[in-house]
DNA sequence: ACCCTTCTATATCAAATCGATATATGCCGG
DNA sequence: CCGGCATATATCGATTTGATATAGAAGGGT
């Protein structure tokens, strides 16, 4: 999924600016499936604008930098609607945590014991974004998507307590056989 | 993680060319949660020769195209033992599937029972290809890692199995609702 | 009063990475 | 005997990341 139709899902539901949309990407209830930095979100919309799937007006506010805030044009929901109903390319998932798991015989038992710690906090704050997320208005496909994430995330946050004691173990009598 | 460390990585645990590195990144232990492309991995690999962290020798068979061998050397294997004991970043997960489920309400009802077809149908390819791994001599903490992605995918497809019904219906309440 | 951090908001840029393509041979099944 | 697949290299444009720069408002702490 590239940041182009990424831009254009989030504009398709209303109007933003480049760091708005940077914004809903990483809290909203995008965050836990998409990301884009800057850097790409800016080219994106330039090249969304020459291609007139979206128009830019121009918000001057004195002493302020000018927002510019992206509209999606007829066009533009048309090109969003396409994407969409091509079958979707296989989910991606990147873990650093994993490599250091996978390398626990080698690492020692306090880099697997602060990494999982470390895992299982940002677990724990992701679980209660959901949360706090499904507690405010949040219906329909949003929610169901929610939920989702939720029903994962708790997965695999159950794993991780009720397992990084073996992980630990196996940490440990590697680094006492090396000692040997 | 970047392909530098993913590839310090594999030639830790051994000897491989290129073309063996990308082939363990998609289908070996580290598939479910790592990846990179030729276009990443020959690049680095030159790097890492030039920064001497690996040495690589040439096997010239007649008539078949050369093999690259990489090793890695000593100072190799100490750079990627401190770049496993840094904090390891926050895991990434991109879902394009997420995306159109999100959209349940704007893409109608057949895109939606396909779009669940389909990543229903990669989630069963892949717990297969788990269970197949587990069936094999794995051991220790690559049992352990294999066995964390085997819960959290059984869970995603668990959702699924349970809950597309309800995305199914919130797709087709949509579209009668818009045909009104 | 002053400083420091955070938030809003823009943008650029080198470096890394992706995804497609090119090349060449061996091997297996139809 | 042909087509497709696996092995194996490599390049290249386009995209993306991650860091950096700029700048005013707003708020908290000392």
């Amino acid at each position: 999924m590239n940041v182009r139709t990424l831009c254009l899902a989030i504009l398709y539901f209303g109007d933003a600016t480049g760091y708005e949309i940077k914004k809903l990407s990483m809290e909203g209830k995008y965050s836990h499936f998409v990301d884009a930095s800057f850097g790409s979100i800016y080219p994106a919309l330039n090249r969304l604008e020459s291609a007139e799937l979206v128009t830019c007006r121009e918000e001057i506010q004195p002493g302020k930098p000018a927002r510019k805030v992206y509209s999606i044009t007829e066009a533009g929901k048309q090109e969003f609607l396409k994407a969409l109903s091509e079958p979707p390319k296989e989910d991606v998932f990147r873990s650093e945590f994993l490599l250091i798991a996978i390398c626990a015989e080698i690492v020692g038992p306090e880099h697997i014991s602060r990494a999982l710690d470390i895992r299982m906090d940002q677990l724990r704050k992701d679980i209660e974004h959901f949360r706090t997320m499904l507690d405010g208005q949040i219906q329909g496909a949003t929610k169901w998507t929610i939920k989702y994430g939720l029903t994962c995330f708790e997965a695999s946050l159950a794993y991780l307590e009720n397992e990084r004691h073996e992980l630990e173990q196996i940490a440990a009598s590697a680094t006492r056989e090396a000692a040997e």
